[in-house]
DNA sequence: GCCAACGTTGGC
DNA sequence: GCCAACGTTGGC
């Protein structure tokens, strides 16, 4: 899952624990949440836009897909007309901090791992905020994290 | 700030 | 259903 840290970091889900992820607005990042993601799935915490950009920690779904209300909220910045209680059209997950990598994985440096060519994350033009990660991937990431702590 | 790579919208 | 115009994402 992606984050822009200036909208919502890391740190900030440490702070508050876990959080309902609202606010995605795109069909395949929402089908991925609906369709893919379950109960104590974990999930690798992306900040972009960022100093450094990379992947940050781990988090855990904590509740699967339900209506995201901030969708017919007209006060809020996501706000959708097309939305409502009746047809929420929009869906949301809770997750859960799980840890906080000591050293963020740099994206350029994720480039360079030959295990994780095929990533979601780094094709060219990847802009979905809810991706698919291969267990494969998945353990070569956690396996990048415990190496830079050392 | 630029712009490639998308996804969405709406006229036809 | 096609596709041009437009808006957004996100690395650079």
């Amino acid at each position: 899952m992606k984050s822009e840290p200036d909208v919502y970091s890391i740190a900030d889900l440490q702070r508050d624990g876990h959080t309902c992820w609202d606010g995605v607005r795109n069909y395949q990042a929402r089908n991925f949440m609906r369709d893919e993601m379950r109960l104590g799935d974990e999930i690798l915490f992306y900040h972009s836009n960022a100093q450094p950009m990379g992947i940050s920690g781990v988090a855990k779904v904590v509740r699967e897909a339900y209506p995201d209300h901030t969708a017919w909220d007209k006060k809020h910045h996501h706000y959708d007309p097309k939305a409502s209680p009746d047809n929420p059209l929009w869906q949301m997950v809770d997750i859960r901090l799980e840890r906080i990598f000591a050293q963020p994985l740099a994206l350029d440096a994720l480039r360079k791992v030959p295990e994780l060519k095929g990533m979601e994350l780094l094709r060219k033009g990847s802009r979905l905020s809810v991706q698919p990660v291969r267990a494969s991937e998945f353990d070569t990431v956690l396996k990048l994290a415990c190496k830079k702590t050392k």
